[in-house]
DNA sequence: ATTATATTGTGTCAAAAAAATACAATAAAG
DNA sequence: CTTTATTGTATTTTTTTGACACAATATAAT
């Protein structure tokens, strides 16, 4: 949807290239400042928030779609974006046409959007919900057209987000624990050098309880994934930490396998 | 579906009512004489055999619709369907115009749908699966009126199905068999009373591996889930086992906790 | 009635994994 | 130098697992 410079007439014959009744949801999680965070939208002209999400163009492939919609409305290239969940009840569509999304300035004055727009967006869609986790360092994002701001926000502090997209946050919280129990995450969390305690942070703000030091060092180091580096002096007045990095070889032999435990 | 009298009018005409471009499949794992087994349906005039599926109404919710489906295509009633994954390749519709759907005489001759409705069943679906696991003694599977047959099928040697179903099967128990990891399984699975070798050959059947019966015993027991009943006189030529059954408010104490182990 | 046979319930024992704790090493502040 | 906070690793304890032993027992065979 980025290409689109006339809104007004072109948005309108774009949309009959999509599929119409699908759409994707994309929950992006980030790690920052030991918080976890995820990616969001501000429409123009309404302060209210969602997730970056858009539609199934005609001849492509579902999960395509999730990776072009992503880029298309924060800019975030090759993310590895995980499928947990489709939700397809009629009150999230009912959303549409009472709650909040009626009240965008946006639709009311038809100033962006024709009648037919509005009739198309407003229809009954059932959404099909991805993840991803990202550095959030390496990523800049950027709002599209349709959107003010595209940022990061604390996922303890997520503002009220518009139709049920806090239920689809909080599914892909669900489903992202459940998979931190039988595969090792954090290689697109983190940067490429990290401390011992860096990853022990990631995996407590997932996990949303405090793991014990010791045995957390213990058992990653034993998966033999991790290469070790020199130390880092952090200007803290004790001994320092070395610095590790993912072994994406050893990495990734471990995510075929499934090999798992749990914390 | 069920209800319709007239195929060839009232079809095209009921079609209306469902949202063109998602379906239902569901995947029934049943369980009898030690072997897993899937419930299939066969066409009339043709011998393909696919999975009970269907479509969503515009006024439903997605998975009020699995169960409907399930029960108009299939007679199987009160069954707990649970939503594991969304299909939404473009060459899963391409499978609809050039392989076996359109060789079905069912379509071919029109002899059952009109033009219209053919051009409706033959365009791009998107598909959502859900399984369930049910106790075949329980059930009494009757074919609609689409359907010559609705048979348990040994789900190892499972026919060759309709468009992509083969994997829509093979995603269903790859995700049985990770929540199995997390999850006890059985209570919708097993008669009421059970005993112990028929809870293992269970878990055996759906990780295909063996286990080793007396361990697997002090696991189950431990997780303390289980009522112990009179012995059972089997009439074989040795000890008579307990028979069990599950304490279904501790059993849905442990599901809601998430309490896991592996086999 | 006695013995044989297959299967069950339970116990044991060693190996492995996990949890809890201890402690020396160390970077910087006082 | 001493103190302080944190790190890397070792040690101990507890729990879990896998392999196997063995008595109990329902019936068949003798």
């Amino acid at each position: 949807m980025t290409k689109i410079q006339d809104p007004m007439l072109s948005f309108e014959e774009e949309l009959n290239m999509y599929l119409a009744g699908n759409s994707i949801d994309c929950v992006i999680f980030g790690y920052e400042h030991q918080e976890l965070k995820i990616l969001l939208l501000q429409w123009k002209h309404h302060p209210v928030w969602s997730l970056p999400g858009g539609f199934i163009r005609k001849d492509e492939d579902m999960n395509k779609a999730a990776n072009r919609v992503l880029i298309e409305r924060t800019g975030l290239k090759s993310v590895y974006l995980n499928q947990f969940r489709t939700f397809g009840s009629v009150a999230r569509s009912e959303l549409h046409k009472n709650a909040q999304f009626m009240r965008l300035d946006l639709f009311k004055k038809s100033e962006v959007f024709s009648a037919k727009t509005i009739a198309w967006l407003t229809k009954r869609f059932i959404t099909t919900g991805y993840f991803a986790l990202v550095d959030i360092e390496k990523t800049s994002p950027k709002p599209d057209f349709l959107s003010a701001k595209c940022e990061w926000k604390s996922l303890k502090d997520t503002p009220p987000l518009l139709l049920d997209h806090n239920d689809i946050v909080q599914k892909a919280l669900e489903h992202l624990r459940i998979r931190l129990n039988y595969l090792p995450i954090g290689a697109s969390l983190l940067p490429h050098k990290f401390t011992m305690q860096d990853l022990q942070k990631l995996y407590e703000a997932i996990l949303q309880k405090p793991l014990e030091r010791s045995n957390f060092q213990r058992k990653l180091l034993k998966l033999d994934f991790l290469n070790r580096h020199e130390k880092q002096m952090t200007g803290a007045a004790n001994k320092a930490p070395y610095l590790y990095s993912f072994d994406m070889i050893k990495y990734e032999k471990l995510i075929k396998q499934g090999i798992g435990f749990s914390f």
